[in-house]
DNA sequence: ACTAAATACTCACCTTGTTGAGTATAACGT
DNA sequence: ACGTTATACTCAACAAGGTGAGTATTTAGT
C-alpha cells in the first residue's frame, strides 16, 4: 500500500480520469511519488474493485468518453487513517551516491562529469520549483487556507531538497578538484585510469 | 540493473560472503541502497551465473563454511562503465510528503504528530552520521586517499540530507502551529475533524 | 482523403521488492 | 544434554514496479 495512497491523495484533491491522473503524476504528487500510466490504471482497477474509488462514464464533446473517478467514503477513511498511522522515514535509493561510493574504481574526472550532470539537473528542478512558488504561492503562509498550506509545504521541501543537493555538489566537486589538478598532467582515459588508479 | 551495481560497489570495496554483504547493507552502502538478505542472495546467484562475481568456498575455524565472493574483471568493467554512463537524478519516493500533500483531509494536529515523529527519526540518523564522521573521517579531506574521500562524500551527502529534512520539519511545524492554536479550542478527534475541516 | 497528435484506456511479460518460513553448523552458557 | 545466539544460506509465493506494444476516438492540419 503506497501507490494507492498517492492516488487517493490526488483523487481526493480533485476527481479525474485515469488519463488525467497519469498527467498529474508528471507534476505535483508525481514529484515525490512517480508512477507510470500502466501502473496507475492497474492500481485504479484494483481500488475501484475494493470500493475505495467509484467511476462514472462521462460523455464529452469533441473527445472520447472518460471514466471520472471519485473517492468514496471508504476511500477517504482509508486515506485519513493511513495519514494518522505513524510511518518510518522513507529509505533513500540513489544511483549517484552508489557511484560516488564506488568512485575509488574510476578516475576523478569520470566522477566529476557525473557530478556536473546531476548538478545541472538539480539546478533545472530548483528553477521549476521556484517558478511554481512565485506563481502559485505568492501570498504569505498565514493567510493560506489549510489544504493549500499543506501543498505549499511539500513544495518547500522540494526546494530545500534541491538546494541541499546543489550545496553538496559544490562541496563534492571541490573535493574532487584537489585530485584532478594532479591528474590533468597524466592525461589518461577513463577506462585506462580505472586500472591505474586502483590502490590494490 | 541497480541492486547489482550496489553489490558490485560493495564487493569491489571488499570481498565477502553473502551473509556479510547483507550485514554491510544495514550500514554504509545500505544507507542509500537498502536490500534484504533474500534479495541479495538472489542477485548474487544471478551475478555469479553471469560471470560478474566468482565465489570460492572458504573453510573457517569455529563457524560454518562460507562462499567468499570476489569481483571478476568482467564485473569491474561493468561497474566502471556504469559509473561513467550518465544517469538521471533518482526520483523521490516519500511517504511523508504524500501525507503532507493530502494533509487537507485531516486536522493539523494529526499531521503535527507525524512531523514530530519524522523529526525525531532524522535527528537520530543525523547523530549516527556525525558519529561516523568523527570516528572514521577526522583527518582533513586533502590528505584522504582517493577512495576514502569518495566514501566520505557520500557521508557528507547524508549529513546534508538529514540537516535539510530537520530544517524543513521546523518550518512545517511552525506553519502548522499557526493553525493548531485556533484548533486547540474546538478540541476535536482526528477522524471527526476530517469531516469538519473538509472544504467541500 | 490522409496524417499527425491528443485523449482515453488495455494487455502481456518480466524484474524487483517483500514476507515468511526453513535448513545447517558451531560457539557459549547453564 | 539443552536452549540460545550467531553464522551461513535456501525456497516459495506474492505484490509492486518497469517496459513495450496495442486499440479506439476525435480534433486539426494539409
Amino acid at each position: 500500500m503506497a501507490l494507492s495512497h498517492a492516488i487517493l491523495v490526488a483523487i481526493a484533491e480533485m476527481p479525474c480520469s485515469g488519463y488525467d491522473l497519469s498527467k498529474r503524476f508528471a507534476g505535483s504528487v508525481g514529484y515525490f511519488w512517480y508512477a507510470s500510466q500502466q501502473q496507475i490504471y492497474r492500481e485504479l482497477a484494483k481500488m475501484e474493485e475494493q470500493g475505495y474509488l467509484s467511476g462514472t462514464i462521462v460523455h464529452q464533446e469533441g473527445r472520447p468518453d472518460k471514466r471520472l473517478l471519485t473517492i468514496t467514503e471508504a476511500g477517504r477513511e482509508l486515506l485519513c487513517s493511513w495519514i494518522a498511522t505513524p510511518t518510518e522515514v522513507s529509505p533513500i535509493k540513489d544511483d549517484l551516491l552508489v557511484k560516488v561510493f564506488g568512485g575509488g574504481q574510476v578516475s576523478p574526472s569520470v566522477l566529476l562529469r557525473e557530478l556536473q550532470n546531476h548538478q545541472n539537473q538539480h539546478q533545472v528542478t530548483l528553477q521549476t520549483y521556484r517558478s511554481i512558488e512565485a506563481e502559485c504561492f505568492h501570498q504569505p503562509v498565514e493567510v493560506m487556507p489549510w489544504d493549500k498550506r499543506c501543498r505549499y509545504l511539500t513544495l518547500r521541501n522540494g526546494i530545500r531538497y534541491e538546494e541541499s543537493w546543489l550545496a553538496w555538489c559544490e562541496e563534492a566537486i571541490a573535493a574532487l578538484n584537489l585530485e584532478t589538478n594532479v591528474e590533468a598532467n597524466t592525461n589518461v582515459e577513463a577506462n585506462t585510469e580505472v586500472a591505474v588508479s586502483r590502490p590494490s
